[in-house]
DNA sequence: TCTTTTTTGGAATATCAACTCCAAAAAATG
DNA sequence: CATTTTTTGGAGTTGATATTCCAAAAAAGA
């Protein structure tokens, strides 16, 4: 149960039995990936349909609506992001996990080919202010993927490995925003020297807040 | 004459005349609002049609087809762009000039309601993987927008005010994405907060660069 | 087993949006 | 002034797409 605040269940959905949460299930993991490729807009109900072999019926029993089926997709790819980051497991508190968190996001870039830039990103993009409800899903994605990383920095701080007047949430929004940018800049010109460039430079003046020697 | 590599005219459009010129500008300049607040799928031609007070044989006289009204608002953005932030009459080769420079983006934004987000930024999240032409229109766009930044970075390393090692065009990718993700941040939260602690972050960086005293 | 609920199929609808076409007004050209 | 080119109007076509609806199969529950 991850809901805060204003955050419910689209609707009361009737319970799923084990075989519809997994209809359910793939549906959504298919549905994420065509958007992430294709855009909200870009992806039709029936797309989804055929690369997930239901029907439109099925489609509009577990979701509601298209609405619906973005709002699953958009918690999809937020827990998507915690685990592929390993945000879950791994603790952002020293200068090694910073640098191979910095590497898997490159390399994640890499691997698609530069396509698609960040899936929370390209959703909030499209989304933000048309959708509100897709919006606070939206906020509330960035805000989890927020806090590990501001966790990190603060540990850091209170270790004594950041300057005392080190901001670990101020840094750790800056980092975000240069996981975002350079992601963007990246899925446009497609190389990952943008995504890199930004990450390298943001690492670089965390590292100048070290007490270490410099 | 801002063409550049492989970027051609749509295609060899017939001569206009003032009057024809003038109604071409006036629906660019409608369509890219429109499409500012409500993405390229979310503005249809008729909605152009309308605000613009034109007929449907009006846009396809003078743009071929949608794509091509598209690809007019890019450029018309990324020259918006430049106007608007100052790049073609001031340099920003002091840190009073990236504070003042700073200082607009995080009022334009505000002026916007958070809403919109950088329009070159969306249009290329947007457009980037499905588009290869607007790609190329996006990729131009960006680097008429990074070019003044990254000179008068260098010309304040040139004139010994940044260390020597400090690497003017890395830092102007950075600084870069430093608006694109803040400004989706903005966007997505609907504050100014996140973008003015992304460029404060890395105009604080570039700050920490300089010879002079600190 | 009987009943209720959940899951699935697939056709039908209705709206919307990009684009085409035929002409006519207006302007430029010679 | 005659003619060619440009500009504008607006209806019509075609295709796509979200959504609804009526049932039937399958599973769960009692």
């Amino acid at each position: 149960m991850t809901a805060t605040s204003t955050l419910q269940p689209t609707r009361a959905e009737p319970r799923l039995t084990a075989k519809g949460e997994a209809t359910r299930a793939r549906i959504v993991e298919i549905a994420a990936e065509l958007i992430i490729a294709q855009g909200v807009a870009g992806t039709s109900i029936e797309d989804v349909q055929r690369a997930a072999g239901v029907s439109a019926s099925q489609l509009y029993h577990y979701f509601g609506d298209k609405r619906g089926l973005v709002h699953a997709v958009i918690e999809f790819q937020a827990d998507a992001i915690l685990i592929n980051q390993r945000l879950r497991t791994d603790r952002l508190d020293s200068f090694e996990a910073l640098q191979a968190w910095r590497d898997r996001l490159v390399a994640a870039q890499d691997r698609r080919g530069c396509l698609g830039g960040c899936a929370i990103g390209s959703l909030a993009s499209e989304l933000a202010d048309s959708q509100p409800d897709a919006r606070e899903h939206l906020v509330n994605a960035f805000a989890r993927w927020e806090a590990p990383i501001s966790e990190g920095l603060r540990a850091m701080r209170d270790r004594g490995e950041l300057r005392a007047d080190a901001d670990p949430d101020g840094l750790a929004v800056a980092l975000l925003a240069a996981v975002e940018g350079g992601a963007l800049l990246t899925r446009t010109r497609r190389e990952t020297k943008p995504l890199e460039i930004a990450l390298d430079t943001m690492i670089g003046h965390i590292r100048s807040l070290s007490t270490a020697a410099g």
